[in-house]
DNA sequence: GTGTATGCAAAGCCTTTGCAGCATG
DNA sequence: CATGCTGCAAAGGCTTTGCATACAC
């Protein structure tokens, strides 16, 4: 992932990162951005998004960008599954996906090279269970 | 599915789920649109983006929203992995996934209700295979 | 001092939406 | 002939980018 380059660690990136990995919450740009303004006031949503691309291309972070809505980050670098709130959006993790799943995907390649895979559950979270109504959405 | 509403059978909505399923390629809206064009020049792209959504809600079509980027749309309605692949985006079906991943998802459950999965392999496809550089991409 | 990173704001891109007229059932 | 659908264009929402300045090394 090197590439060379000088890469500076600047205060912005540092505390982007550790807010990052103190929620368990997988935030948004916007979110994050919003957690960070608390001990940087006068940071810009552009360099909490410049950033959090530099730890993504550098494997440090996760994006998850597998909805169509917003993307989430995840300071989890490591693949692993995640079930999405059809509801809120939340996403939480899921780490003991079988890992049958994992080595299939190289049976399947039909003269593709296979080299990850993307895997969210769709539902609802415990919070929203009461609020959503049969019908209001596919895969129900 | 069936919201009690009446629904019309347009010319457009027709050509757009004729042409739909014509391609195998899953395409993006835009890319739709412009085959869509040659057979109704006049149509316009808010209205394949309403037709799509439509036959969306309506379980007669997919919606790769998957990648982050653009949404592809796909005619056959059922629940398969696709392949994506990371030069040119194109998608892929995948048929034979294992049928223990669905069953897992029940397991996982953890106070979530889950209604469904999104799946999608990363790879790149054999008409890209050429020009890919290792460590162009996370995942390799 | 050199060149990367930042802040700000504007632009980009895909998608959605308001509205008046059209056309389906 | 009622009203769902269309075409057009504008607006929306998230993300990226250009540029001058700041600052990490």
């Amino acid at each position: 992932m090197a590439t060379g380059k000088l890469r500076r660690n600047t205060r912005q990136r540092q505390v982007i990162l550790e807010e990052l990995q103190k929620l368990t919450s997988h935030p948004t740009a916007a979110e994050l951005y919003r957690v960070v303004c608390k001990r940087l006031p006068k940071i810009s949503l552009g360099t909490v998004y410049r950033n959090l691309e530099f730890l993504v291309q550098n494997d440090i972070i996760q994006k998850l960008d597998i909805s169509g809505s917003e993307a989430r980050f995840d300071c989890n670098a490591g693949q692993h599954p995640h079930v999405r709130c059809i509801h809120c959006d939340r996403a939480d993790d899921l780490h003991d996906i079988p890992a049958d799943l994992i080595g299939h995907r190289l049976k399947e390649s039909n003269g593709w090279k296979i080299l990850g895979y993307r895997l969210e559950f769709i539902g609802i979270c415990p919070e929203c269970k009461g609020t959503h109504k049969k019908g209001m959405y596919p895969y129900n």
